[in-house]
DNA sequence: GTTCCGCCTGTAAACGTTTACAGGCCCTCG
DNA sequence: CGAGGGCCTGTAAACGTTTACAGGCGGAAC
């Protein structure tokens, strides 16, 4: 005989026997599935005097759902992962789902991160997440095998190698693109010496901004010159102790020590905020103004670029609207399992770079170039 | 008779059948418990070749254990906010405990955020968390209430209202002395007239703040001017708008229109460092020099404060420490709990802020009091 | 050789929910 | 008045795991 236990939280069972009906009536007044209206009265009757909340693990069980989401982001320091787990939450929450939050950033390095995201994908398997979306370091081969034996539907936040068979959804920015948006906006504005402070070298994002770069350059007749792009990690320090680099190098001219050059820097192009922040520290230490002598852009579009000093114009490479797009794909694809439809093939989709203007690259100032010339 | 099924992922059973032992000896052997070598060979190779990921949700059902710690701040916008989140999910993650973000920020108004809040504690009842640390917006009465009865450990980040018995753990800040050490620190490097923006009018946290001001100019025989305080909402504009609407006051003297003055502002104390950087931007649009003319300092001490131009002077009021102290009072509860221990009562722990001085608050310039005069 | 003990194993219950199935009742229709 | 059907309800199984309990077996001690 089962012993209706007095303590512990009030269960259906607790329900049932205190509206003396069966624990299944209880299910369905609880769920709105139909019951005589008397039922009805006393088991949610029942249910308030309890203070009854279901158990949603055993429901999970029961279910083959969680209505969890993951979502995994390398490293919350950077705004553009807030901005994204901020989007995927709305929409997780808009649609009744909790948000897990897996973090990388305590990885010791890139190899670690990478290790980390493979577990998270593996994890998928135990049963706490209905979907993942995935803002990976790099896509490894080893994603890309991870990614098709994964045991739930996974979105990633960035584009795929080339040449493989797009192993899961995906929605990607395009750097190329905003870097040029950029640069062209410098040029029209009269800049011609445009340097570009690039993040670590060797990523697949940073090539694109390279292209995009030049492209921009050609379009306008400008030959890009090697002198005038830098790598740096993306902070702020590493921002400024690289443009001083690049200022101080042979093709820079844009500093005090560097007049007379054959025509100094008059605008950069950073491949993120906080690099571009740094950017203008280098400048205004070196007393050059900005954007008077050099305009400043950067790449994030992130809170960091409305606070800095001047106000910094950036691309936006929606980050927000990604993650928000990733989500929705995500509780498609919850969806389609749930109605038990044929797998339909991984979607791809790409969301085009927004430039916003602020003063940091308003056109120079009159007779400003080159700079420490006109002074 | 019971058919292990062919399809779906593998689980005990399947391992139990593949290696020919009962699915209690795989629970055994996957958990580490005692098994025969032969056993534990045979039962570790067949949940190797099948993959097997054991399921959390199940384990969480008959463990009545989620392995889930839950977190709940108000804006993620808030740089202070996701220090916190990754301090929590740090030690989570090295409990071997999942996060699961609550994040209330798409709230319309306090009063939403607050019942969001109310029920995301409510929740803790439904069997998906351990426990959780809870960062209100403000600590209602309802809170204390919702707090008592929680059906999991809570820890709060902030302070209980005077008088009433602590309904749960805590962590606190200690504004008032991050007020008073900044303001200390203006007044010995040679500042007068200490300006004081604080974020929104009538909250706990901005009672403390303008105490510890006072407090601090009272200590250098320096009277408080009320023309010298002003309230902002806690963005970058609003700093801005708020602090050229002080300089435009009575009190402000420190604008090119405010000149001759009986003493211009010489120092700004901000809330918080979005403020500060709004506050700098005031500063800059009116030809002021920072710091040489006014100094700024912010609070919270955020990647912000380090962003700015000048870096910005900010105190550390210990977000992420306040958050990792949460993170671990809350697992001892919970191992607390496991263990069956009796309740402890509620203890509550506090940060003392700590000043990161930078450039923003250097010395001011000779002969550059009162400003716009030494120009 | 018997007894006892310890180790290992299997059976089955339990965690709390949903739901397939079957049974009961009442109403309607023939 | 009987048959049939619809609605509601209860019983019990299922989700996948852990674990209390009992049984079996081998070895050691007497």
């Amino acid at each position: 005989m089962r012993v209706v236990s007095t303590s512990g939280p009030p269960t259906v069972e607790t329900i049932a026997t205190r509206a003396g009906v069966s624990t299944a009536s209880v299910s369905r007044v609880l769920n709105g599935h139909g019951a005589r209206p008397e039922t009805v009265r006393r088991v949610e009757r029942a249910a308030a005097e309890l203070g009854y909340v279901p158990n949603a693990v055993a429901r999970s069980l029961q279910g083959g759902r969680s209505r969890q989401l993951s979502v995994a982001v390398r490293d919350l320091r950077d705004p553009g992962h807030v901005a994204m787990v901020r989007a995927v939450q709305a929409v997780a929450r808009a649609h009744g789902y909790r948000l897990v939050l897996h973090s990388t950033d305590t990885a010791a390095d890139t190899a670690h991160a990478v290790a980390d995201e493979l577990d998270v994908l593996r994890g998928l398997a135990d049963g706490t997440s209905d979907g993942l979306v995935l803002c990976p370091v790099h896509v490894t081969p080893e994603h890309v095998e991870a990614l098709r034996t994964a045991a739930q539907p996974v979105v990633v936040l960035g584009a795929f190698p080339d040449g493989v068979e797009p192993p899961a959804d995906g929605v990607r920015d395009d750097p190329a693109a905003g870097a040029e948006l950029a640069v062209r906006h410098l040029v029209r504005t009269g800049r011609r010496r445009v340097a570009f402070l690039d993040g670590p070298a060797g990523t697949a994002p940073g090539r694109d901004r390279h292209r995009g770069y030049r492209a921009a350059l050609a379009a306008r007749g400008l030959t890009p010159d090697p002198a005038l792009v830098a790598h740096a990690d993306t902070t702020v320090e590493a921002g400024t102790r690289a443009l001083h680099r690049l200022l101080d190098g042979p093709a820079g001219g844009g500093g005090r020590t560097g007049e007379g050059h054959g025509g100094g820097v008059d605008a950069v192009l950073c491949a993120d905020d906080r690099l571009a922040l740094g950017a203008t520290h280098a400048l205004h230490a070196r007393g050059l103004r900005v954007p008077a002598d050099v305009a400043v852009a950067g790449m994030g579009d992130s809170p960091l670029a409305e606070a800095g000093w001047p106000p910094l114009t950036s691309v936006d490479l929606g980050a927000a609207e990604r993650a928000r797009i990733a989500a929705e794909m995500l509780l498609a694809r919850v969806a389609e399992r749930d109605a038990g439809t044929a797998r339909t093939p991984a979607r791809t989709a790409t969301v085009a770079p927004r430039l916003a203007v602020r003063a940091s690259s308003a056109p120079p100032a009159p007779g400003a170039r080159p700079p420490g010339v006109a002074t």
